[in-house]
Parts: structure tokens; sequence; C-alpha cells
DNA sequence: TGTACATCAGTGAACGCGCGTTCACTGATGTAC
DNA sequence: TGTACATCAGTGAACGCGCGTTCACTGATGTAC
């Protein structure tokens, strides 16, 4: 077997991490390229060898974790047989991830994610496309099962994950008035109450 | 009457609707101090006399409106019969003041406005907070007539303005696939069979 | 196996840019007597 | 009413800082013959 460079991959994946951990305890101004490479030590040219830029550094991070959590996502639906399984699963698989990841968690709902899913907009929707049509399907045909109300696919969308989004913002945020694991008790049966047939 | 000082205000006026008006039209890097002087026209020194800093230009910005905003929503609960009717003009509210105010709302769902209510925490919502009570109050208390369903107070709001939330910022990041007016059509009742006992 | 070369990984001093902020100032409006 | 002073509003040149990025370089690993 051709042994593929894995030289680099180390230093990559340390950088990546270390931006994590950067962005979890400082915020996004505290995300500098400076930061970064002190943290990790790592050289400043090094992490331009290998991300070409601060931003090609987080799109990384932000790519690699938000397809990560959707991807827990498609797999709880996939592994549901009823619509009502799959949502409660989907609804519990979002809010285990928040609970397990807090940090990458973080990320992914902080202004900075958005933005790069924002801005980037085409790019990055391309990229997650397999998935989120992955999610799109599921819900037609359950829709077509008679299980789900014929709503417009972007309104199921919003219905399901909305409330587990701002639970998750809430937690995320430091307000502690929501407790991760109530939330995953009474919000899949409530959830499922507006989207069912 | 003393005639309060006036002088001024019609300066300060300006630079927040310019810079409004600047983050809507080039996001939040875009919005600079030297973007809203060259914008307004008004003088640097001027900027920094009303509002000491950059921040405290924005955080005023962000303030007026999300007063605003909770303002109306306040209004609508407190105007309804039925804790039904409540949330239905609620989130109505919500999508109304997304289409009529669509650069504020811009500014309100953004990074921006997040970090401002997230970093400055306490402050910003001990400023709220009669808004933020007044909403509690209203919750608490078709939760004791039996309308809603007796869920922790953070649950019913997330569940409530969670797909509120998602599909305004669908609709404002311009992923025009959401028509808010269909949404105002369909989600009322659907949101209600969430939170109804 | 040994030598020569190419590619990949890593280094850090240096640079320029645009940012937010400061400050000494002028002019306009209000107030006291 | 007139004069002197205080306060508020507005001005813009200048500054320093930290950011992201560049680039010429060294060293390590892989490849060819």
């Amino acid at each position: 077997m051709s042994p593929k460079q894995l030289r680099g991959e180390v230093t990559s994946e340390l950088l990546l991490d270390t931006a994590l951990r950067v962005f979890a305890a400082s915020g996004e101004q505290g995300l500098t390229v400076n930061a970064v490479i002190r943290e990790s030590g790592v050289s400043l040219g090094s992490l331009y060898h290998h991300f070409g830029s601060i931003d090609g550094l987080i799109a990384t991070l932000c790519h690699r974790w938000l397809d990560r959590l959707l991807g827990e996502l498609a797999t709880a639906l996939r592994e549901s047989g009823s619509a009502r399984e799959g949502i409660a699963a989907a609804v519990r698989a979002y809010l285990t991830f928040v609970q397990e990841h807090r940090e990458p968690a973080l990320l992914l709902h902080s202004p900075l994610a958005d933005r790069k899913s924002m801005t980037r907009g085409k790019e990055f929707r391309d990229a997650q496309e397999a998935r989120i049509s992955e999610v799109g399907l599921w819900i037609r045909l359950h829709i077509e099962s008679g299980e789900l109300a014929p709503l417009p696919l972007p309104l199921i969308e919003s219905l399901v994950m909305g409330p587990v989004v701002a639970v998750a913002r809430r937690s995320l945020s430091g307000i502690d008035d929501v407790g991760i694991d109530e939330a995953a008790r009474l919000l899949p049966e409530r959830i499922w109450r507006s989207v069912r047939a």
C-alpha cells in the first residue's frame, strides 16, 4: 500500500484543535493567527502552508464539525422507523451533540460559523448538499406516507430545528435556565405535535 | 416649558440611521467608524462626542431596535384574549416586523447583535428585563388558566420563538424558499399545537 | 546502495494596512447679571 | 439690552496597535536512475 503522505497531518490537526480551543476560550475576536500559533506552538508560516489563510483554517474547522453534526442528524432519521421516532431521534441527537461537544457546538452556533455559511453561501451549501437533500427526502417521504403535515419543507425544518437551536443557544450562552436533559425529555413530543398530520 | 437641548439630536439620529444602512449594505466588517462618517458626512470627532466609541454607537442601535421588537411582541400578547390568540398574534407580529423593517431585522439576527447581547450579557438583559418579565408573566398566567402546557418557561419561549426565528433567518439570509406571508399563515396554528395543554 | 534532485513541511522577520481612538481646537448656543 | 462666561456640538490631523499576509529561507522526506 503506497504510504500516502502523512507528514504534516499532525500539524494541521493540531492547528484545527487549537483554533477550536482558542475560540471556545476567548471568542471570535480572540481567534487570531497569533493566538493560534502561540497556543499551538506551530510556526506562522506552517499555518499558511497548510491553510493558506486564517479564513481557510476557520472554514475547514466549521466545515468539519458541521458535517459531523449533520451526519448524526441524518443517521438519526435514517435509523428510525416512523416519522414520529425520526423527529424525536433527530431532536435528541442534536441536543446530545451540544452536550457532548460543547466547544464545536459553540462554534457552530456562533456568529462566525453563521457568517462563514452566509458569505460563502453557495459553496458552503453545495458542500453540505448531500446531507441536506437526504433530510429533505426523508421529510417528503413521510409527508407522502401521511405521517407529517403537508407543509412546505422549509417550514417543517424550521418547526423541528427552530426550538432545538433556540434551546441550544440558551444553554451555550451560559443561561442555564434550561437543562439540556430536560429539553431532551420534553421537546421531542412537543415538536412532534407541531408537525404531525 | 424649558426647551430641552435638541442640538445634536439630528446628528446622532443621522449617525444611527447611517450605521444601520451601512451594516445592511456591507455587513459587520463593513460597519466601521470610517464608513459611518463617510456615508453620513458627520465628522469623526462628532461621532465620538455623541457615542464615545463605535461600540457605543452599535450598542445604542441594537438596543433601540430590540426594544421596539420586544415592545411589539408584548403588545401582541397584551391585546389578545386567549392564549391561542396571543401566541398567534406574537408570531405574526414578529414576522411582520421582519417584513417591514428588513434592515433592523438583519441587524437583530446578526452575529453582531448576538455578540452585543452575549458579551454585554447582564446589562443588556437587565435593560430589557421589563419586557421579558412581562412576557414571562403572560405565559405563567396562561399556564395556570390551563390553556398552555405546564412546561418550563424557557421551553415555551423556545417552542414559540424558535421556529419564527428560524424562518426569519432563512428569509433574511436571502434564501427565499420560505415566504414570510406563507409562514405567517401556517406557523401560528402549528406552533400553537406544540404548546397548548 | 549511493547520489542527485524534487517535493513537501516548517520557520520567523518584516511589511503594510486599516482599524479605533485621542486631543487640541473652533464655533454655536444657552445662561447670568 | 449688552457683555462675559459656560456648556454643548462639531472638526480633522495624528497616533499606535494588532491584524493578516508575504517571502526568502532551511530542513526533512520521497523519488529516479
